[in-house]
DNA sequence: TATAAATGTTAGACTAACCTAACAAATTTT
DNA sequence: AAAATTTGTTAGGTTAGTCTAACATTTATA
């Protein structure tokens, strides 16, 4: 497995974020790509080929690109690492959930297999960092369990919080001050259909959301499973 | 304080190596600083002109470099960084003694002050990393005691082992192979005037030493402080 | 002290990663 | 389907950090 530059891997990590993580659509655009990693498209249209002729990804002129085999798991291998480093910060350096995303960021290219193994067992191998978000194995196998938005829960169930899909610190603080947390239980109580507005209860305290918010807060739910 | 990048980071630490640390001198010259760092001579020319604008250093033409105020506190810093790693390695993840150096010259240059003193908070506060070498403090104190090397022990007298001069595996696995360690008692048993062999007895087994990998080897000895 | 050796500097070149400006292709809108 | 817009590419330039080769200065030695 080759070794990438510090900026290689970024590009690598953007791609895995754009097309496998996303879900709805399994390659980006350039321009895409750029505004998604802060860089101009020009920039990116030069990596773009060095990756291509790297064969970590599938890149024609004027086309879309994606992951190869080969770039899917040098991308998993840097999300493993950025996971675990962020539940190390928030579980053993008593990081608040809106910090640990930024340190992480840097931490997830130091090169030592040894450390993110060792770094795995110290953590006593997690399966979720704290935002939620799954933590691949150390054989890059990602287990993704059925999820779904807040938004789409239905009144009456109760859920329970495993992820966001917004990591700004204003979305967080909020999140937090409504007493929403990773494996917090939510119940929906009422839904306004004038405005859509969630009627939601967390530790027997109650809050209105709004939808645009709702969103962004990852759930899974038992009662949506159940058969009745 | 300014950042730095990578590579400026290095060359403050190599100038602190050479001179601080080294004790015998307080400036090192071009070459001396480039072999030091594996970089040639002619790069390193370019670099100190750089540090000097940054008030880092002092230089001047065809004169020796040595740290400012400034340069010696960012140098400090980032020694405060990776002896702080090393001992996390060391304690928290179980890395061998000879392991902790290459993965702590990575994480040496993360930059996040809140993580530094989080880590430092998370081992409790230690004063000295896996092979010995002194931890500054927060404030950048630097408490250094008074030591010196095996190689010019008294024989009769015992010692305590408090670090190692050199950081290679062959030398740190030869040491762990006699029974050196941190804080390990060293008593020196003879020495040879013909060829100037050391023997010592380190948990009851003896052994004969070279002066050449005595040098290498750092005490504190309270019998030299004796009156008598 | 004159010369040789060691040390330090300069000039010019290279690579990675970025940029801007101009252009080309593809897509969307009218 | 022509025009306008969006998207993607190319050419040429910049900066940081490295290199080699040639030159200059200082130090050591005969």
């Amino acid at each position: 497995m080759q070794v990438l530059s510090y900026t290689e891997e970024n590009y690598i990590k953007g791609l895995f974020q754009l097309t496998i993580e996303a879900g709805d659509k399994t390659e980006a655009g350039t321009n895409e790509i750029a505004s998604h990693l802060g860089i101009k498209p020009a920039s990116v249209n030069d990596m773009l080929k060095k990756l291509k002729d790297k064969k970590l990804i599938q890149y024609e002129k004027y086309g879309k690109s994606s992951l190869t085999k080969e770039g899917k798991k040098l991308a998993v291998d840097i999300v493993r690492k950025h996971r675990l480093w962020e539940t190390f910060l928030f579980e053993k350096l008593a990081f608040s959930w809106d910090e640990v995303h930024e340190v992480a960021e840097q931490l997830e290219h130091i090169q030592s297999k040894k450390l993110i193994d060792k770094l795995d067992q110290f953590l006593n191998y997690p399966s979720a960092d704290p935002h939620g978000d799954p933590i691949p194995n150390a054989k890059g196998e990602l287990v993704i369990e059925a999820r779904k938005s807040l938004v789409t829960e239905e009144v009456g169930h109760t859920c329970k919080m495993v992820g966001v899909k917004d990591n700004s610190a204003a979305f967080l603080q909020y999140a937090d001050s409504l007493g929403l947390a990773i494996n917090q239980r939510i119940k929906i109580k009422s839904r306004q259909a004038y405005d859509d507005l969630m009627e939601i209860e967390v530790k027997g305290v109650r809050n209105r959301i709004s939808p645009k918010f709702a969103e962004h807060i990852i759930v899974v739910c038992n009662d949506c499973n159940k058969q009745h």
